[in-house]
DNA sequence: GCCATAACCGACCTCTTCGGTAGGATTTAG
DNA sequence: CTAAATCCTACCGAAGAGGTCGGTTATGGC
């Protein structure tokens, strides 16, 4: 597997609060419920995509959880990297502040990386896909598909 | 990480062999010795390698591998799931025999999968990248750019 | 002021995988 | 026969995954 359930429920848990359109709190509890998913274990990643600046919490009674930014302005690739750490197809490939991607090896005398082209296209190819898919959109995916569903199951009953 | 190391020595290994030119055998021995990579972890590997028909073995004295197909033929999808095991973005992710991806919360009578679209993206992603990729493209790649670092290290010499 | 609610925080626990080692069995060229 | 090599199985320490638990803090409603 490329990602854990750590970026599964997390991307879910986003999704969720996207879904309510008012400026109200959702607590993790109605999130876990919904989705089925542990409470405290939910915590933990919540934790990550505060500390990331993706959702803003209110304490106390009636508190909880929502978007820091609307929906269309949160690409996933932050929400990603924030629940699953660091994006890189392999070890050796570390981001450098000024210049883009640097293999480890290639500091070595011994002759090139034989493996980096492949892992630059890899690499570009998750960017691409991640930073190219808006929370908004998967907000609309889900509860569209959510609806012919309803649909489907009216028809047949 | 995306991939371990797993895919890493791997594909250093597939590469070595792509080096060579005749049809005589590599030992395991001298790849690890090129690639200062242990021995006995290589063992396993070219073992996954040779399960998946991607190279083919001899024993005994003299003995050793090489690749089962020109390195034209061999596309990096079917080495790094050979080492690595199935491709998939999330644990979810199945293929079925006729179709192509499945989502196995998509069977629930809950509401649809929220992620779908996102993990068949990254998908889509990887796949082209590493399908895309060819074994005899890296080999170039890396002795290409071991002479211009020799040429570098000459001129300054 | 109390209390229920909910965010916060850190310790712990089990299980699997990763990366690697060890020891042996088997095959083959010279 | 022997050295060189593939082959095979078992093991092992460290790390991460996927949670659980208990407690602390903040806040709205009565």
């Amino acid at each position: 597997m490329l990602f854990s359930t750590k970026a599964e429920y997390g991307v879910r848990l986003m999704v969720e609060l996207g879904r309510q359109p008012g400026s109200q709190p959702v607590s993790l509890g109605s999130v876990a419920e919904a989705e089925r998913l542990p409470l405290s274990y939910l915590e933990h990643l919540v934790a990550k995509l505060r500390k990331a600046g993706l959702v803003t919490s209110t304490r106390g009674a009636h508190g909880g959880y929502r978007l820091a930014k609307p929906a269309e302005e949160i690409t996933m690739d932050a929400v990603v990297e924030a629940l699953e750490g660091q994006i890189a197809p392999m070890e050796c490939f570390h981001d450098t502040p000024e210049g883009k991607v640097l293999c480890s090896h290639e500091s070595d005398g011994d002759h090139a990386c034989s493996t980096k082209l492949l892992w630059m296209r890899v690499q570009g190819g998750v960017s691409k896909a991640l930073a190219g898919t808006t929370l908004a959109e998967l907000v609309e995916f889900s509860t569209k598909s959510e609806s012919t569903r309803r649909a489907v199951i009216g028809s047949a009953a």
